[in-house]
DNA sequence: ACAAATATTTAGTTTTGTCTAAATTTTAAT
DNA sequence: ATTAAAATTTAGACAAAACTAAATATTTGT
């Protein structure tokens, strides 16, 4: 699998949120910033392949096959960002470009050892799970912060976008995985809310509110 | 730079022997197992991006730039064999595979934290010293083992050749880098060895000899 | 049901890196 | 100094991965 097409396998496998659910071209080209015909070549030729199964003007999905190589790319992906911010002192908006390029080296022995070196990580930096070697994981029960009521406490576990400007908003206002956030009020005229983490009260946006996870706790 | 671009750098690099000789069309193709028409082509690219000299017929040598940028691919591979032998437990015959693919991923800041955290290592698994940021390396005064008079007595400090075979043989025979090697004597005939290597007398052909690196020490 | 809008594919190019076969230059041998 | 051998370059082709422009299919709004 050439570098170029790992990176196709990643964007449906993602794009079909985890699930294999067919993804149109248009969804495709512009996740991976391309044109709708390099996807529909680049389709066509994961079909000959057996990684994903396109039909004309339908869409495509991946195979059996390719959701396993999917996986193995995940993990690879997420154990690298593990190690950029456990072993080498990386930010968490610092490693995504790097495991962009580091998921694509090619030794099975590298990958395991590092996850042993890591002592087995179930979770990226992100939140994100981590897929075992044979490609298994749980899917974490976890919500996002606006679709929550008033009053709910719980852990904050995760982030839907891993984008640097996201990240580094959160670093900002002391707002880390792990925390406790309560959610005190929530504005109905645009959906801010007023929430407690670590002591400190504050008020984040519904736009801040819709890209982090909760894990429910009471 | 490319991947290709990289290695093709390297390779004249090494051909040139660090001192950056002018190396020709065929050493480069052999090196890079492709056809001397593929190195013209691209030695050409090279040189029309500044990082090499090229004239027609005559052979090809880095320019000041093309030096940098292969100390700097140089400087990575080495760190990243050392990575993968100090912390994620591989033998020195089974790096060099992945630290040819390591050595391209672009992050001064991986490479630096990388260096960080390996302690700033001065030399790579096969004993071959490895450069500073800035590009600087002390060349060690080494001799090979079969250049080298009966009676003398030194430390094992390098590999002439790092494929896996003689890497192996050399684990099998219980030589490592570190090890005190005296030379006992010369077989006229063949050029075989009579070495004595930690407490073990041993017989070792001229091929085996004509490369190891000894640090002469009396 | 039909036209307009949108999505997708096809056809034809481009760039990168490789190859083979043929032509040319350099080197070595007489 | 010629000629044969070896090294190197040129010419032409191909596969991968991208693009643009044009053609075609699907979806949507009335
Ligand atoms: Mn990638
Ligand atoms: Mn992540
Ligand atoms: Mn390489
Ligand atoms: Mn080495």
């Amino acid at each position: 699998m050439t570098l170029s097409e790992e990176d196709y396998i990643k964007a449906i496998y993602h794009l079909g949120k985890g699930e294999n659910n067919i993804v149109s071209t248009n969804e495709v080209a512009e996740q991976m910033k391309t044109k709708p015909s390099s996807v529909t070549d680049m389709v066509k030729k994961l079909s000959d392949k057996g990684v994903a199964n396109y039909r004309k003007y339908k869409g495509v999905c991946l195979t059996e096959y390719g959701q396993k190589v999917a996986l193995t790319l995940v993990r690879k992906h997420r154990l690298w960002e593990v190690f950029l911010v456990e072993k080498l002192n990386f930010a968490w908006d610092e490693v995504h470009e790097v495991a962009e390029q580091l998921e694509h080296i090619k030794s099975e022995k590298l990958t395991d050892s590092l996850d042993e070196l890591l002592g087995f990580p179930q979770v990226d930096p992100h939140g994100d799970p981590i897929p075992s070697k044979n490609g298994e994981f749980k899917k974490a029960v976890k919500k996002l912060l606006n679709e929550v009521p008033v009053g709910t406490s719980g852990t904050c576990v995760g982030v839907k976008d891993s984008s640097a400007p996201f990240l580094k908003f959160l670093d900002k206002n002391r707002i880390a995985l792990g925390d406790t956030i309560l959610v005190l009020e929530k504005e109905e005229f645009d959906g801010s809310l007023h929430i407690q983490v670590k002591e400190k009260d504050i008020r984040i946006s519904d736009q801040i509110a819709a890209n982090l996870y909760l894990k429910i706790t009471e």
